[in-house]
DNA sequence: TACGATACTAACTAAAATGAAAGTATACTG
DNA sequence: CAGTATACTTTCATTTTAGTTAGTATCGTA
């Protein structure tokens, strides 16, 4: 199977391609979350700890721009802004649970076991 | 859900975690071939015309260190080494075919079409 | 005696992804 | 008038990932 390009960027392969549109550390976090219901910009942003502003703008862009979801924008100061998820956008929840399942595997056999609040390192 | 250490490392969600250990530009390519057959580090390389000596080298320890291939080296000279798929390694099989038919669900729609030896933007 | 074949290693560079911090706009609140 | 809130944008710095180039060891062959 050959290489082939799109939009000027080169791959190798179909999975590659995929990766391109729903990889990385925020998009699947994401698109977990708006699955399960509409969010604001800053719900998502406190539901994710770690990320910066920056990295939630880019990455909702370019979300949006795949469109697997969809941005609604209030007219009123301070600003208010809605993402929910698309058609599309719940195509890529089967792919994402069958990742998923597979790193729970592979931290079950790891010893890592996630409950609430806590994770880590094994326990006396 | 929490976030985990493992191996000194953060991880904020499973799915991280999974692609940690398949993820990247190569990881999936070899698994992949040595799926359908054992395979010596050169014929790996002439199948994927891209790698470089060192990237092959890297992402096969780093294969072998999770468990998903085996090396075997004879003794001869010039050198020979196989490499094979383990049972854990045959685990990420369908998870790759999850993501590489969503990928060529996507490619399809994006007007991408791949066939033997030719690939890219559209044709007249 | 130099060369080719194989499976690497090492040193270095480049590119991509991520992060931290500050700035912008507007209206309301105290 | 200072402070707060929201959803960003901008700039700069750092980290991670990938790629390039050259070199190693050994034996048989020309």
């Amino acid at each position: 199977m050959g290489d082939f390009m799109y939009n000027n960027k080169l791959y190798y392969n179909p999975v590659e391609f995929a990766l391109d549109k729903i990889g990385g550390t925020w998009k699947m976090p994401i698109l977990w979350r708006l699955n399960k219901k509409v969010m604001r910009f800053s719900e998502l942003k406190r539901s994710m700890p770690h990320i910066s502003d920056k990295m939630l703008t880019s990455q909702l862009r370019d979300l949006e721009g795949n469109g697997f979801i969809k941005r609604k924008v209030y007219a009123v100061v301070p600003p208010k802004v809605e993402y929910s998820i698309t058609e599309d956008g719940k195509r890529v929840i089967p792919v994402l649970e069958t990742l998923r399942n597979f790193g729970l595997e592979l931290m079950k056999e790891a010893g890592i076991e996630l409950k609430k609040g806590t994770a880590g390192t094994a326990k006396p």
